[in-house]
DNA sequence: GATTGATCATAC
DNA sequence: GTATGATCAATC
C-alpha cells in the first residue's frame, strides 16, 4: 500500500506586526517536531544535510511570503525573519548570516542604500534552543525578539560595513578574513571553495571567492538580551 | 572550546 | 547560476 504524502502547509501571511508577534510567541516552548507535524512537513534524517530546515519551517508556520526574494520575508510588514541557534542560557551558538555581497560594485555602494542596512532594518529573531546534543526534532523555540538597530548599534554596523566594503572596493576582497570587524564579519558564502565571482583588484578586476556578511554572536547576544 | 573557513539543501 | 535558508567541521 502507498498513498500520496499530505501536502505541506504554509500558514497565511500575518496582516500586522502584532499578529506576527503573537504567532511567534505562540511558538515559545514548542519543539521542532511538533511544528513539523502540524505542518505535515517531514523531518530530515541527516542533520548535516538539513542546515536551513528550521528556518524554512518557521517561515511556513509564521506565513512569510515564499516569493519575497530580495525583499524582507514579510514583504507587507517590512520584517525580516531570522532563526538563531542558542544554548540553554539563551546565548547564540553561531554567527548569523545576513546577506551576500555584490563585490564587484563594492567601490560605489553607500551605507544608506546598502543591502545590509535594508536587511537589518527590522528583524524578528526566533531563538531555537538546542540543549547539549539535542537531536533537531527535540529542540525548542525560545522567546522571540522584534528588533531594529539602536543608534549605537547602527553606528557600529556602519563602521564595520564601511571598512569591510571599502577594503573589498579597494581590491582587498581576496585577502580579507573573518577576523576583521567588531560586530560584522565577512566569510565565504558559496557552495564550495572553488566558486568565483568578480571583484575589484588593485589593477582592474579579479576572480575571487564570494563573501557574505555575518553578525558575530557577541552582537546578536546583546540583541536577544537587551530587547 | 570558540572561531573561521567551508559547505549543504531548496527554489527559481 | 542566483538567490534563499543557515550549520558543519577544520583549525586556532
Amino acid at each position: 500500500m502507498s498513498r500520496m504524502p499530505c501536502e505541506e502547509i504554509r500558514m497565511p501571511t500575518p496582516q500586522s506586526i502584532e499578529e506576527l508577534c503573537v504567532r511567534a510567541q505562540a511558538l515559545q516552548g514548542r519543539m521542532v517536531c511538533e511544528v513539523a507535524q502540524f505542518l505535515h512537513v517531514a523531518i530530515p534524517k541527516e542533520p548535516r544535510r538539513s542546515k536551513g530546515f528550521i528556518g524554512q519551517l518557521v517561515e511556513r508556520i509564521l506565513g512569510s511570503d515564499p516569493a519575497a526574494g530580495d525583499r524582507p520575508d514579510f514583504t507587507g510588514l517590512g520584517v525580516e525573519l531570522k532563526t538563531i541557534p542558542v544554548n540553554t542560557h539563551g546565548i547564540p551558538k553561531e554567527s548569523t548570516f545576513c546577506c551576500s555581497i555584490d563585490m564587484n560594485t563594492a567601490d560605489t555602494e553607500k551605507w544608506e542604500t546598502s543591502r545590509l542596512r535594508k536587511r537589518l532594518a527590522c528583524v524578528l529573531w526566533v531563538p531555537i534552543e538546542s540543549a547539549l546534543l539535542a537531536p533537531m526534532p527535540a529542540r525548542r523555540f525560545g522567546v522571540p525578539v522584534l528588533w531594529s538597530p539602536s543608534l549605537a548599534q547602527e553606528a557600529c554596523l556602519r563602521s564595520d560595513w564601511e571598512y569591510l566594503m571599502g577594503a573589498i572596493g579597494a581590491g582587498y576582497g581576496g585577502v580579507l578574513s573573518a577576523r576583521e570587524g567588531e560586530a560584522l564579519q565577512v566569510r565565504p558564502k558559496a557552495a564550495n571553495r572553488l566558486v568565483r565571482t568578480v571583484a575589484p583588484a588593485q589593477d582592474g578586476a579579479m576572480q575571487t571567492l564570494p563573501l557574505g556578511f555575518y553578525l558575530r554572536a557577541v552582537f546578536t547576544e546583546k540583541i536577544l538580551k537587551d530587547t
